[in-house]
DNA sequence: GTAGGGTTAG
């Protein structure tokens, strides 16, 4: 009966005919009759395609049990499965012990383990098994070991031409696979021109070849050259497979071309019946991309079914789109419909919180990270960064950076360019230094927060250092972003006629942010008569600019110029020119409440009035002084004070200080730039109420702590 | 018995 029972299980595991084995009990032992040769091999191969390590596993076991393994004879072809399933199941060291017992190999084996270690990351041993394949067994390179080889030149481009030259003299390089191997080694490289020139110079090309190329050419930005590629697809190939549509559906989002992505969407339901969720997936990404959310949410509709890459994908769609309510809406859908989450999820899930300062939501997201084992992936915990430190709180995104597992080159951009919106400037660069210490080659990205802190601590002529040298030095070509730094940081140190000099005399596409940035400089060192020069030239280039029409109105106000203030008043009338109305929101016991400004219409209103009154009153026993002369209205003096009052961040801040208990940090979120008078009133309120106030505006965070602020009076 | 191209992310 027990045998029976063993017999059933073991035949359903193997998934073998009810005839083909019997099941023999000995002391313990399970002594199967041998399986016939091709069964065995068939077995093996089975387990390595599905990577079933049990199943393979059992497969030994009974060789060595039956001694199938001790004859000599007719071994070779068996090991080599076996390495191969080893190999397949990341077993990578039992694959080298087999490998190096074998009295004798053929090419086979030397493949199945190069195979291995390619699929565990070891690009180099690969490439010494390929030299030792020679030296030691005296075998020439097939095709097949060829191919493996090349798949393993990713980043050694010398080593990749190496192969490519033999691959010319032995003439491997007209098989196909070699071919395709050839174009995709030198993608990885980074060298186009090669990948191009082996798929024009060697004669015929299979899907597969253009697949490669449009994915090669996509990864690095040649837009133009991909567009080129797909004409010759369109005029010479109709067999378009799955990876074809993925591919061309990315080229579209990259290029924001929703015509021609419905176009390819056409041509998908024309020529194809069904296709998997890769292809739904990358489908309804290029709309996401292409800002047809609607389109998006369609194709999801239509699907009969969904697995968490379709969901993932649409919720990421919402994101990019800046739906982020509706993104996290989604996500308890998929809850609802069991679909468990996985890390791709939780980052997009993770960003739309981060996006909200959403910290409620984003800390119960952090502990069901952590509840489904997802502490030690990457992108989640660089998402968390994120998160945190857009909630303000870069103490916790510090505390999650430092124990992460794993960290890669955007975990450490995170961190880092996390201190710098919080104005921590040190930290910032300290983290550099770690990171140079640790060997993390720096990206441009890097740069932008490294140059930025050099701004915030004023440090101008290290800052000139890292563009000019440092970056020189990595081999990474300064952008836009990198000037812009550039004349923050002669604009923070007040040398504002060298950053207009800068701007002027530093060959780049200017865009309005490096003038805007200049400007309020000159509004902060408030050297009007400068500023309102630049004001004029940034009008001239940028007739729409809200925030430039601002800024030179205050500086109007500030040197008490109202005619230069009415002017632009009718000026920004003329041009049909609205200022966005200004919007805070606070998180209360994970709710959210916006306020706007001049709210009228919130249900407790007389008690937030009351609230702001007292604060001012009690603010102004220390000193604070309503700076009407930016009272961005037409109105009377009595009046303007009123309006201030009323700013939402005051509003926001009063509602805070009324509905949490009197320890706990208040966190204000608002959609514009902080005003000057909400700056000098929150100081004096941290001090009175002894909270810490934390505001994120549209460029950063100000921590308001016992009347002074992160900022330290510059933002 | 051995080999290829791909979705959702920060």
């Amino acid at each position: 009966m027990r045998a029976q029972t063993t017999s059933s299980r073991f035949r359903a595991l193997l998934n073998l005919k009810a005839t083909s084995m019997s099941v023999n009990i000995n002391n313990n032992v399970l002594l199967l009759q041998p399986f016939s040769f091709e069964d065995t091999i068939q077995y093996l191969k089975n387990a390595a395609d599905t990577k079933n390590l049990i199943f393979g596993k059992i497969i030994h076991a009974h060789l060595i049990t039956s001694s199938q393994l001790n004859e000599q004879s007719n071994n070779v072809v068996l090991m080599n499965s076996l390495i191969n399933f080893y190999s397949k199941c990341g077993e990578i060291r039992v694959a080298q012990n087999l490998f190096d017992e074998m009295p004798q190999r053929n090419i086979v084996s030397w493949s199945s383990l190069m195979m291995g270690f390619l699929q565990t990351g070891g690009g180099f041993q690969v490439l010494k098994l390929f030299r030792n394949m020679g030296l030691v067994d005296g075998i020439r390179p097939n095709e097949y070991i060829l191919s493996t080889a090349l798949s393993a030149c990713k980043g050694m481009l010398f080593e990749g031409q190496q192969c490519h030259c033999l691959g010319l003299k032995s003439g491997l390089v007209f098989y196909q696979y070699v071919k395709n191997a050839l174009v995709r080694m030198y993608s990885m490289c980074s060298d186009l021109g090669g990948a191009m020139g082996v798929l024009y110079s060697i004669p015929g090309s299979d899907i597969v070849t253009y697949n490669s190329i449009i994915s090669g050419l996509l990864d690095h930005g040649y837009m133009n050259e991909a567009l080129g590629v797909l004409n010759r697809i369109v005029a010479e190939y109709k067999a378009w497979d799955e990876v074809t549509y993925i591919n061309i559906f990315a080229l579209c989002a990259r290029i924001k071309d929703a015509n021609m992505g419905m176009q390819v969407h056409n041509h998908l339901l024309k020529n194809s019946g069904e296709f998997g969720f890769y292809v739904t997936s990358s489908l309804m990404d290029m709309y996401g991309k292409c800002g047809k959310i609607s389109y998006a949410r369609k194709v999801f509709d239509s699907l009969n079914t969904r697995n968490v890459g379709s969901w993932t994908t649409i919720m990421a769609a919402y994101l990019q789109n800046d739906c982020f309510e509706e993104t996290l809406s989604l996500f308890l859908d998929m809850e609802l419909e069991d679909v468990e989450p996985n890390d791709y999820t939780f980052a997009v899930v993770l960003n739309a919180s981060a996006s909200l300062s959403a910290l409620g939501y984003g800390t119960s997201l952090h502990a069901y990270t952590e509840k489904l084992g997802f502490k030690g992936h990457v992108i989640v915990g660089n998402a968390l960064i994120n998160m945190y430190s857009k909630a303000g709180f870069v103490g916790h995104a510090n505390k999650v950076f430092t124990e992460m597992i794993n960290r890669d080159i955007i975990s450490w951009n995170s961190i880092i360019s996390a201190y710098c919106h919080h104005g921590l400037g040190n930290e910032a660069l300290s983290l550099f230094n770690d990171m140079l210490a640790a060997k993390i080659k720096p990206n441009n990205i890097t740069f932008v927060g490294v140059l930025s802190a050099c701004g915030h601590l004023g440090q101008v002529q290290e800052g000139f250092y890292y563009l000019q040298q440092l970056m020189n030095q990595m081999g990474i070509e300064p952008g836009l972003e990198h000037y812009t730094c550039i004349v923050g940081l002669l604009s923070k140190a007040g040398l504002l006629l060298e950053a207009e000099n800068f701007i002027r005399f530093t060959l780049v596409n200017w865009d309005v942010v490096a003038w805007r940035t200049l400007l309020n400089a000159c509004h902060v060192h408030k050297n009007y008569d400068l500023g309102k020069q630049i004001a004029n030239i940034v009008l001239q280039m940028y007739p729409d600019d809200v925030g430039t029409y601002t800024l030179l109105s205050n500086m109007h106000a500030k040197a008490k110029r109202w005619d230069g203030v009415a002017n632009i008043r009718k000026l920004m009338r003329e041009r049909n020119i609205k200022k966005e109305p200004g919007l805070s929101w606070t998180e209360i016991r994970n709710n959210t409440c916006v306020f706007v400004s001049d709210d009228k219409s919130h249900p407790e209103l007389k008690q937030i009035h009351e609230k702001v009154k007292d604060l001012l009153n009690k603010i102004t026993l220390l000193g604070y002084v309503p700076d009407i002369a930016t009272v961005f209205h037409d109105v009377e003096a009595e009046q303007k004070e009123e309006y201030l009052s009323f700013h939402s961040e005051k509003l926001a801040i009063a509602y805070a200080l009324l509905k949490t208990p009197p320890d706990a940090p208040i966190r204000v979120i608002k959609n514009l730039r902080m005003c000057s008078d909400c700056h000098s009133a929150i100081k004096l309120i941290s001090k009175v109420t002894n909270r810490l106030i934390i505001v994120r505006d549209v460029n950063r965070f100000h921590s308001f702590r016992d009347g002074n602020c992160s900022c330290q009076d510059y933002w």
